[in-house]
DNA sequence: TGTATAGTCACGGGATATCATGGCGATTAG
DNA sequence: CTAATCGCCATGATATCCCGTGACTATACA
């Protein structure tokens, strides 16, 4: 596999140790091999948005396309770069969240990873199943209108 | 065959396994090699759907045509990924349904496999017969309002 | 045609590996 | 010297693998 999917609850310890998950793990990293994550807060929810070191590249590369000098440019560098921190996993396959990212994402004891194919998200677990849920009303809404106007 | 049809009732054991018909593994995959699917939630019904990870494969290339920073894309992502779990069958063309899923979906003792050419679809036994006897029964219902006329 | 044989399949059980998680102790910084 | 951080090990739970068994089917053979 290599792509993140599914979700996943682990727990967040009381030094603010995360396991990340084994699915997970083994996209970002060749198994055996020191994985790395590249984090940072989501443009669009309140969660913290993560994917291999190499995805990070491949965003940034982006930037390369554009003039360095516009507005643009610099809100996507800021975005990108300016709060991006790397984490390193240990041998166990946890790494630990920096206690400010903890207390601004109110993550308390448990947190969701939610899989997104080229990057994952780190939600509050109540915050995560909400918008797992919010999606599937709206899936559920469309498949419903498309139906009824078929029939 | 490279359609899955039928419908089979298979046993989910005490640890949450699952035989997959043998008609359908025909389909996931070449006899003889690793056979996995993909399963999701069905947008319409409470039951799962599953697929061939190339069907899979072929729903998200649809991504790769977005704006990866956008909101839709994060929206199709978070379904498409989010909720999907890749399975691998063991050597005798079982898979484990994770707890989560069999308690959310009231497996209990035998499920009910459900072919729908591309996709098939996995329910609790009885509610899926229900949707069986359901279709029957709106079909018998069209074809009699048509006989009539009008009903 | 009737019977024996081999194959496939669903299903159960038990041994083993993997994973998430708690805790301890060493190491480092202040 | 104290406190925070990091690496390592212990543990229970879960998943994975590998085996055997019985039902049913298809094939071979007399």
């Amino acid at each position: 596999m290599s792509a993140f999917s599914g979700n996943f609850s682990n727990k967040l310890d009381a030094k603010g140790r995360v396991s990340i998950p084994a699915d997970f793990r083994s996209v970002l990293a060749p198994p055996g091999s020191k994985a790395r994550i590249v984090l940072r807060p989501s443009p669009l929810h309140p969660c913290l948005e993560g994917c291999t070191e190499a995805h990070f590249q491949a965003l940034t590369d982006r930037l390369d396309t554009m003039d360095p000098f516009s507005a643009e440019y610099d809100d996507l560098a800021t975005e990108l770069h300016g709060q991006t921190i790397k984490l390193e996993l240990d041998d166990d396959g946890r790494t630990v969240l920096p206690l400010s990212l903890i207390a601004e994402y109110g993550f308390s004891g448990t947190v969701k990873f939610i899989g997104l194919g080229r990057t994952f998200q780190i939600w509050e677990q109540a915050a995560g199943d909400q918008r797992l849920a919010d999606l599937n009303a709206a899936r559920r809404a469309r498949a419903l209108t498309r139906s009824s106007g078929a029939a």
